[in-house]
DNA sequence: ATCGGCTCGCGCAA
DNA sequence: TGCGCGAAGCCGAT
């Protein structure tokens, strides 16, 4: 086995087209989807290696393609606005980018440009990005590798999918000593020459100009995109609220969350650095524990959802006794019942609810507390558990700016069809076996109107 | 403030 | 085959 074949044994390679590399080849390319990041980024790492192994340079390729149907300029503006970080940083290292847009060719016609010895990609376990990889590996004619480069634990060490987090837990934790490490830093030897013309980075609007997209949900200021701010973002966490957190977390009105999500669905900030920060931080062990709980096991357990369970947006991802539960409930009147429109509007009758929904809509996040209340009111108000879903799934997808998002479908399916969860009675309307969260105990669990005065003066 | 019951099924011990 | 126990709750009794 040479030591190029012996890169592809690790957990987190999957080869997608096998084969010998071509020894004429000019580069190493690294298809970059989803970990848009030049630190802390394993399929980078990978790429570094294979390329070092072979004597040649390395170039990242990146595609704007206008493909997914819910993500709209909020989304595009916040993704672009890291890319002047990762040219930066890939500069440095004396790593090519290359970034394009549609209808500009993919990832195959620039390899029949650049003719690299073998092409690297990373993972994202979403249907599509699925799709589109077999496409490409198909029409690829050297070999193509994809690294799962945003969890702590490959996933496919877990093997199928888990039921609840008390079932993943255990086998999760069985790979932290392996896999809860710092990376080992690698170089190129070979630089990249600049012989393939690529466009300077300018800013997110300078990128987008022009690019067809949806452009219906404007971008928002409280998040800035990028590995830079990803980084401040942490920083300000393990400063001032990570001591707190296994209390804080929950208490929607003091904001006590990292709010990393859209930083690490972007792939801004790699979990490696968030985890090993915080294992190694000086706050309180109940703390850190919390977070890591979160963190790892609860995240990753959204992940192992959606790689495993290809109905993970769909209403039938129940498990069967949410699915008797549910159907014996269907003919239950709902009161009230509001359409989409009511529901995007926030035009409730619940002032929680509204409030929950103009955080998200206004400012791209909603506190993780109230994602669950917010679906399950989703639930308790639409005709159907179906129409439920496909609304909840919408509005979260086109808001939030990380939407689209493992921990985004694994939240609704916990709300309103009990995955990972477990029967709870006494059986009540609408909801049958499905646990409930009321407007009268949730709001007094925190200080709401505190949280809803807040997000009354973001209107203004 | 705190407690038990509600209710299901996985995964392990036996 | 039996048994313990679990992603975020609710309700009523004490």
């Amino acid at each position: 086995m040479t030591s190029l074949e012996k890169l592809a044994q690790d957990p987190r390679v999957t080869v997608r087209r096998g084969g010998t590399h071509d020894s004429d080849g000019r580069c190493v390319v690294y298809w970059m989807q989803r970990a848009q990041r030049a630190t802390d980024n394993p399929a980078l790492n990978l790429a570094i290696r294979a390329a070092n192994c072979l004597q040649k340079p390395v170039v990242v390729f990146f595609r704007l393609a206008p493909r997914s149907i819910h993500a709209n300029l909020r989304h595009y503006h916040f993704m672009a606005q890291g890319f002047r970080d990762l040219a930066l940083d890939l500069n440095r290292k004396k790593i090519g980018f290359v970034l394009r847009r549609a209808p500009e060719g993919n990832v195959a016609a620039f390899s029949d440009e650049v003719r690299p010895c073998l092409v690297v990609g990373d993972e994202n376990p979403m249907k599509e990005s699925e799709d589109t990889k077999d496409v490409i590996a198909s029409r690829l004619r050297v070999p193509f590798w994809t690294v799962d480069a945003d969890v702590i634990v490959p996933s496919r060490l877990l093997s199928k999918e888990h039921y609840a987090a008390r079932t993943l837990r255990p086998r999760i934790k069985a790979h932290l000593e392996q896999f809860l490490v710092p990376f080992t830093k690698t170089a190129p030897r070979v630089p990249w020459k600049d012989s393939i013309k690529s466009k300077p980075v300018g800013d997110a609007a300078q990128i987008l100009d022009g690019f067809s997209l949806d452009r219906s949900v404007q971008p928002v200021f409280g998040f800035v995109g990028g590995p830079r701010e990803a980084q401040k973002s942490l920083d300000r966490f393990l400063r001032d609220r990570l001591k707190g957190y296994a209390i804080q977390r929950n208490r929607p009105e003091l904001d006590g969350t990292s709010q990393l999500s859209p930083y690490l669905h972007f792939g801004h900030i790699g979990p490696h650095r968030v985890a090993l920060a915080v294992k190694n931080s000086q706050a309180p062990r109940a703390d850190r524990d919390a977070f890591l709980e979160e963190f790892i096991v609860r995240r990753e357990l959204a992940i192992n959802f959606v790689r495993y369970n290809p109905r993970y947006d769909r209403v039938d991802c129940w498990e069967p006794w949410a699915n008797r539960s549910l159907t014996q409930h269907a003919g239950d009147a709902r009161k009230p019942r509001y359409t989409e429109k009511q529901l995007e509007w926030a035009e409730t009758h619940d002032p929680l609810w509204n409030a929950a929904q103009k955080q998200m809509v206004l400012t791209g996040w909603m506190h993780g507390y109230l994602r669950m209340y917010w679906a399950k009111k989703i639930l308790e108000w639409s005709p159907s558990p179906k129409a439920a879903y496909e609304t909840a799934v919408w509005l979260n997808d086109r808001y939030e700016l990380d939407g689209r998002d493992p921990n985004g479908y694994a939240g609704i399916a916990w709300a309103v069809v009990g995955k990972h969860d477990r029967a709870w009675g006494p059986e009540r309307q609408v909801f049958g076996k499905i646990r409930y969260m009321s407007y009268e105990s949730t709001s007094r669990k925190f200080d709401s109107k505190t949280y809803i005065d807040r997000i009354r003066k973001l209107e203004r």
